[in-house]
DNA sequence: TTTTAGCACTCTTTTTACTTGATTGCTAAT
DNA sequence: ATTAGCAATCAAGTAAAAAGAGTGCTAAAA
């Protein structure tokens, strides 16, 4: 355990440097608030720490940055998670009580109020397909080869997709589709919408499987969707690790591959705020980065997952105060609609 | 005007300058066809194109690089459009042949694959609202206080929106409304949904506000909104330009900036094809790039608008006879459906 | 025992000077 | 009109020197 002064000159380092980026030296952190002793003083404790494996040097005659387990220690044991401005939350209220049509909304809207008051980049997805129920599946015949179908889910989403066909419909034939796919749905998860589901539909059913198949392919490819949204890709562009060539190339090709993102923010969480620093990212591309993911619900409805990317030296303390102000917000405001 | 062999050592230049980005000397340009001379009397030539304004000096010992001027008139003038090699008609044959369900599908295969041709960023968005006219209207009961809109467009376009109601909606009002809407806007271009529209029908028709006002406020959005994709945007940090740190952020704010975008590609435009080069673009931002921008259409029937954006070194002659070729593919192709 | 002042030592960063190499522009010969 | 030859120019690369920041250790003070 550290005792009391070691966690203060951890603290003060930590912050020092997720404020500067720069090594932070013995005599920058001296004198501040419970630190009232010498530069030698806190060299002997800086020592101390970095042998433990909370700090490092880059080289000799450098000040200490903090290690992955300095930030660890520090994202744990602490982090003040108030850290929020009176400003910065008049400006969530207001953003969050834009009047909402769909619920995905909320999620992008959240994921760029984060993005906005952080200055990081976040990435937003909804609810993974795998959870969510179906309430309601219609089809609405749009012109004589082209339907409209409508999915409405337990969570809320509405999904939906154009569906062409090479022959004709009539206006009969989406009324028993609608009822038929109704009955056999409702009620069952998403994921039903697959190959079983169609060549039960053909080979028992006898429907046409003309019409079948575009309406099976097209629903499990907007089931199956991720709508990934991007928020504030050119902030990161604004710190000064992004003078790197290097890490900026890295960063956009991490954005650019979407899938990765997906996987990220869909892995298993313990917990609906998790924190993952540097080398604690299982994938390789993301070492140089620290991700802090946010699952939000109103209720036990979820909502979807946005995360955060930022350098290691992210302001760990604002992001997570943030999305605790957001979680907090949300299930005050809409408490009516459980 | 300039003489044939100025002519060819312009072309020499720009063409080597948009292969390897360095200054091109005398001595690298000698001897290509029809520049069978000394490298001197090339210097001449060179330090006359230069006075002329077509060419222009990092300094004095470095060779020489295309001014703006120099680009326009290659564009103009020296340019070949059949620069597309048997492979990529290849690829862009199959991509092209992909089965698609929407018309903004098109748009995005042909912005990706001409991305994925050229290695340059693409951006791309749909017909401007302007033009486009209803076809048809249809609202949808979701659930008893949500429907959905879904408006079909002479353009082919599908754009649909869900809409909330603070009361409860039966079946039967939402028959209603999509009897009457469809009677009052088919055939009018989409901007009539508007303020007016909704002042029409409450006040004349004596609608109630409460149903309208919501409906004409989210399909108005949706019909306003500007649906921007964006392909590749990694794809221009290969290039040796984007070593400067300056050029990249800048290039990444440009991204950002979707509404610019969007103004850029709506700009008037005289021909399907566009030009800009660097200083050329009105947006500062723009300056140290080059944008074309291909307006694509099957027969008469307009399916957007294409940016690719590179440095002023593009290729502009790949650009240009891929999209000439896109184009041509497109309305063979699709002969057909007119 | 804990804290602190003092100072030599280390290592990066900045500065300066020097060398190299590419390319031009000019002159004079072809 | 063209070309060979060569001095002049300037970026880029290299090396050495100086400056600066911060530590770690020692010995004295609290």
């Amino acid at each position: 355990m550290l005792d009391d002064r070691k966690k203060r000159v951890l603290q003060a380092i930590v912050e020092e440097y997720i404020k500067t980026a720069e090594p932070v030296s013995s005599n920058a952190i001296m004198n501040l608030e419970g630190l009232e002793c010498s530069s030698a003083t806190i060299r002997n404790e800086m020592a101390e720490l970095e042998k433990m494996g909370y700090l490092e040097k880059p080289h000799t005659s450098a000040g200490r940055v903090p290690s992955a387990k300095g930030y660890r220690y520090y994202v744990d044991e602490l982090l003040q998670t108030d850290k929020i401005t009176l400003d910065e939350i008049k400006y969530i209220s207001d953003k969050l009580e834009t009047k909402i049509n769909e619920l995905e909304e909320i999620t992008q809207i959240a994921s760029s109020t984060i993005s906005e008051i952080t200055h990081y980049t976040t990435v937003s997805i909804g609810p993974s397909s795998d959870i969510q129920k179906i309430e309601n599946i219609k089809f609405v015949l749009l012109s004589s080869r082209m339907m409209m179908g409508v999915i409405l889910t337990d969570t809320g989403l509405v999904k939906e997709t154009i569906i062409k066909f090479d022959e004709d419909i009539t206006e009969n034939q989406v009324q028993t589709l609608s009822y038929m796919f109704n009955n056999k749905l409702k009620g069952e998860p998403i994921t039903k919408i697959d190959k079983p589901l169609e060549k039960y539909l053909v080979e028992e059913m006898r429907y046409s499987v003309n019409l079948i198949k575009p309406i099976i392919e097209q629903m499990k490819k907007v089931v199956e969707e991720e709508s990934i949204h991007l928020e504030g890709a050119n902030r990161l562009f604004e710190l000064p690790e992004f003078n790197s060539l290097e890490v900026a190339k890295n960063f956009v090709n991490i954005l650019d591959e979407k899938e990765l993102m997906a996987d990220m923010l869909n892995t298993g969480f313990a917990k609906d705020i998790n924190v993952y620093i540097g080398e604690e990212n299982e994938k390789e591309e993301l070492k140089d980065f620290s991700i802090v993911t946010f699952k939000h619900r109103i209720g036990n409805k979820d909502l979807g997952t946005i995360g955060i990317i930022g350098p290691k030296r992210m302001d760990y303390a604002k992001v997570i105060s943030v999305m605790k102000y957001i979680s907090k917000k949300l299930n005050n405001e809409n408490k009516d609609e459980e």
